[in-house]
RNA sequence: GUGGGCGUAGCUCAGUUGGCAGAGCACCGGGUUGUGGCCCCGGCGGUCGCGGGUUCAAGUCCCGUCGUUCACCCCA
């Protein structure tokens, strides 16, 4: 058998109607902020992201899928958004007029890394991107966007952490000092040591408990920060607390990609094991730039949502049950069954049959385990007499009552209230039953 | 890329010192010539991940390999 390839998996139902509901509620709240839907290709030019990501990175050195296409162009099939996004945005000159430009995009992400809990080869984001407004209004809005998905979703905990990473100015002050902090520090762990010189910045956020201990009076970004990023910082923080958004201020939060310029936060979830971060962005004004466009600030966040799904309750979704099922007996009544279904679903009901002509109670099983609201019986007595019988299949809804309901009436079948309606009555009366109890 | 755990029925898992491959759930049928939840009876269902080796005999021991999972690393 040929079985999906490493790091890849299918997600099925009733999986599936989880990830619709996610995704609804994130384009209901992506509409209410005033974003709109952007759809990109999953492959780009393997330049792209060398230059956005930056070539010293993991994901650029280590984790992307890359090959020659057909006519020998370096591909990759894209391990992030936001280079794509801001891609289409300069190519479709998108950014320009005033205001903000906001936009929004969902999709698969590739990257070749060890899965493990909560992380794929093949993982799903929702994505937010915002460009033109320096502001750092943008900056808090674009936070409060992204807590306000979350919370509609999330009835656990969410930490929200902020830093500021400051502009190129700052950054290249801060990594000096750092540098120079580091050198002289014994005691660190291979990969700080290994970092030291590849990436510094990482050293920060290492989990032994020992190097922790020796970034104690490490710089803080936060010193080096000059007086427009202090400011811009200083006002970022007001507004989050004048919106009582409950943030941390982690000034060793640094993040993977070296496009981050000033605000830079990540969500963390408890119950996600080691892969923690449920969302993380933060402004990134240089990209553009660099990519070879105009000067054009921007914003963003990426949401994982593998993990996101992860953290939700099992019943959440989407009510997925036919609210009719039509049993049959005897081919005639098959044949008036299925015109009956046809009919149902053409005034928008659900309805389901049996095709394989088994019997009543294989059939009243079928029907309970589907769920369905209403079991319509047809069979030659039905046909004959003109109206079908119609049975509410909820009426044992706890095993408790089903117990009762047993002991009760002792062999006998229990009492259900099943009606005779006449065919040409029924769908009226069944989508008049239907329709008035979905709006109890 | 590194380290540990685990691969047996559709699912969750048992399987003793190497000796006839099991349970629960699910599914199908019957208990009711036409009525769902519970209960009872019966049935279907296996390349024991794959390849090699040791042995009279391997799910069990050995080697390799693939997958999976957790952690490191990294990130959403």
């Amino acid at each position: 058998m040929i079985k999906a390839i490493r790091g890849m998996r299918d997600i099925l139902p009733p999986e599936t109607s989880r990830w619709q509901w996610v995704e609804s509620v994130a384009r209901e709240v992506f509409d209410l902020y005033g974003y709109q839907e952007i759809r990109l290709p999953l492959l780009e030019r393997t330049e792209l992201f060398a230059r956005s990501i930056g070539e010293e990175t993991d994901i650029v050195a280590k984790e992307m899928y890359t090959f020659p296409d057909r006519k020998g162009d370096s591909l990759t099939l894209r391990p992030e958004a936001t280079a794509s996004v801001l891609r289409a945005v300069l190519e479709n000159r998108l950014e320009k007029g005033a205001g903000v430009k906001k936009f929004y995009t969902l999709g698969p992400m590739f990257r070749y890394e060890r899965p493990q809990k909560g992380r794929f080869r093949q993982f799903w984001q929702i994505n937010c991107e915002a460009y033109g407004v320096e502001a750092p209004e943008l900056d808090v809005e674009v936070i409060l966007l992204l807590m306000h998905i979350l919370k509609r979703l999330l009835p656990g905990e969410l930490r929200l952490l902020v830093n500021s990473l400051g502009c190129p100015a700052c950054q290249m002050k801060f990594r000096a000092a750092l540098g120079l902090f580091l050198i002289n520090r014994e005691g660190l762990c291979e990969d700080c040591q290994r970092r030291r010189t590849t990436n510094p910045l990482r050293v920060l956020d290492c989990k032994s408990a020992n190097c922790q201990g020796i970034l104690h009076n490490a710089p803080v970004i936060r010193d080096y920060l000059c007086p427009d990023c202090a400011a811009h910082f200083a006002r970022v923080l007001e507004l989050l607390n004048r919106f009582n958004v409950a943030y941390e201020l982690k000034p060793r939060l640094v993040r993977g990609l070296d496009y981050y310029t000033r605000t830079a936060f990540e969500v963390a979830a408890v119950g996600l094991g080691a892969q923690d971060a449920v969302a993380g962005g933060g402004r990134y004004n240089g990209l553009a730039k660099a990519l070879g466009g105009p000067d054009l600030p921007a914003i963003g966040f990426a949401i994982g949502e593998d993990r996101l799904l992860e953290l939700l309750p099992q019943d959440f979704g989407q009510d997925l049950r036919p609210r009719i099922f039509v049993a049959a007996l005897g081919e005639p009544a098959r044949e008036r069954a299925f015109t009956l279904v046809q009919e149902l679903r053409r005034k928008d009901l659900a309805a389901e049959m049996d095709f394989e002509g088994r019997s009543l109670k294989a059939q009243m099983s079928m029907a309970d385990r589907l769920g369905a609201a209403y079991a319509v019986i047809v069979g030659d007595k039905e046909l004959e007499a003109g109206a079908a019988q119609v049975r509410p299949m909820r009426n044992f809804a706890s095993p408790a009552s089903a117990a009762a309901n047993q002991e009760a009436v002792e062999g006998e079948r229990p009492p259900v209230a099943q009606e005779k309606v006449r065919f040409e009555a029924l769908v009226d009366y069944l989508t008049g039953k239907v329709r008035s109890e979905e709006n109890l």
